[in-house]
DNA sequence: CGAATAGTGTCTGTAAGACACTATTCC
DNA sequence: GGAATAGTGTCTTACAGACACTATTCG
């Protein structure tokens, strides 16, 4: 619907409205649409990128620190504006939006960074949220397991991987006034981000995004703890994860040792072929099921 | 992150790719940000609306007739611009983007069209979707009650409710060469809007906002077999959304008929203060679930 | 009256959660 | 040996779906 521009102009002037007129000036007014995008008001396009992973046993949310005003010194989810390169036989190769946000991340968290999955989250384009201009923000969710080491950005002035519990953000909203404050309303796209993984986690598989292949039900349980930030009966997991369809398949290996702290050897799986949990493994005790 | 089109300018350079340099030219990167929007790569942003609706025991969606090529004479969903006008006092007055969503469906469905529910549903921003330009498009999905007449667009060629099961798609995707096909990706918007209708009421009391109050349980029933496509179990379904607190709530009045083809009088609901429905409705055997 | 519908009762299979228990491994 | 963990067994409760049944209303 790309000539609703023209279409906008018309309605400025009520005569245009009857369906007589709309006929006679269309070439114009396709033109216009057409040939003359720089007539649209200006609105700047962004991918934001939201990528969790899990490690020293917190959920953490990759930040990186900017370096210009505004919000400068603050730190904010990586990403940026979404291209229009020239391609290689001179056309302009553009970009697809997931391709974008793959690239940002790649770009402000190192090519080291493997993320398992990245889904769209939200745009965001709330009049007012870039104080210097009108920007339409897409964002993305991405997951990645325990990276070995904290990210080094290549192209930002610095990326972190920072314990989401410390950017004081409740379940859905941002508190005011709290530790590190995040740019732009960064804070509810994250706590956004947040919701949709623990959401995810019940019906689908993306809990093994978060870790390495091979896994053992431990380290996925711990995974679920971690999200959720609610302990798990070890046995019933167990259980319930076996019985899921697809979810998990055994490698037939066991690990190589037991527990740090004792315990037998656990064997080991890896990812199975389900896209979508059946039965699906809700989250305890939900009453507060927003009334 | 508004200022990563100055850092994708310096990531050509790749000097500029050292932290030295990244602070030295930065007055000259933040001048360019914030002050000279139009030299950004011109991407135009619409919302396009799936809206929903409940006729003839059919679901239905709402499309408009292009009057302009490209896709002239195609079905399309309702959409357009998102504006920035200027506002009363001289300011620029900037639509968000659920009201420009809210906007287009008055003005090419009439305001007669009453919107139970408007939510964000995906953003579409392929390369090449719209042959013109780069279009990214923000796609919501509205539910409406069954409405007395055809809508008669008062800012389109012709605007139309029409049964999902003639456009000819699939589940998720669109069959080629069947009937009306749809201008640019709109099949696919409206394939996944359908199928988060679909998800929705197993779990939100969305449901209601298809029927008008007060309504019967059958009443209630009948828009779930619609939007699933299946045959519900009658008893059932009455005693399970009883038993789901705060999905409905009686009005303590009956019908003041019996159904056309017999029956006694059933009693009225409306709807309760449920944000979400625990247990959830779901839908009847899933064993596709895609693997 | 016959057919269709509103609403309820009952039974079965499945699944969730609580609890208990054994076996294995670390320290 | 003591403690922690992997994995299994069992019991209770809750719920989904099948089926049966009554009461009420339309034609």
């Amino acid at each position: 619907m790309a000539d609703a521009a023209a279409k906008s102009a018309a309605a400025k002037s009520p005569a245009a409205k009857s369906p007589a007129a709309s006929s006679a000036d269309s070439a114009e007014r396709e033109f216009l649409a057409s040939y003359d995008p720089r007539a649209f008001p200006p609105i700047a396009v962004t991918v934001d990128v939201v990528a969790l992973t899990i490690r020293d046993a917190e959920l953490q949310v990759l930040l990186v620190q900017r370096a210009e005003p505004p919000y400068q010194h603050h730190w904010a989810l990586p990403g940026g504006f979404v291209r229009q390169l020239p391609g290689p036989d001179g056309d302009a190769t553009e970009e697809d939006l997931a391709e974008a946000a793959a690239r940002e991340l790649a770009e402000e968290a190192g090519s080291r960074l493997r993320t398992q999955h990245l889904e769209q989250l939200k745009t965001y384009g709330a009049p007012g949220r870039d104080p210097r201009m009108r920007v339409v923000s897409v964002a993305y969710l991405a997951f990645a397991p325990e990276m070995p080491e904290p990210q080094a950005g290549s192209d930002a002035a610095d990326a972190q991987w920072v314990p989401v519990c410390a950017l004081g953000l409740s379940e859905s909203g941002q508190r005011p006034g709290t530790t590190r404050k995040l740019a732009f309303d960064h804070a509810r796209i994250l706590a956004d981000g947040l919701e949709r993984a623990r959401a995810k986690l019940e019906y689908s598989p993306l809990a093994t995004a978060f870790v390495t292949e091979p896994f053992t039900i431990s380290e996925l349980r711990e995974v679920y703890e971690t999200v959720w930030g609610e302990k798990l009966h070890p046995g019933n997991f167990h259980r319930k994860v076996l019985s899921v369809p697809g979810f998990v398949e055994s490698t037939g290996d066991l690990t190589q040792t037991g527990g740090a702290r004792g315990g037998p050897r656990a064997k080991l799986y890896r990812g199975g072929d389900a896209a979508l949990l059946h039965p699906a493994l809700l989250r305890p005790d939900r009453e507060e099921e927003v009334r």
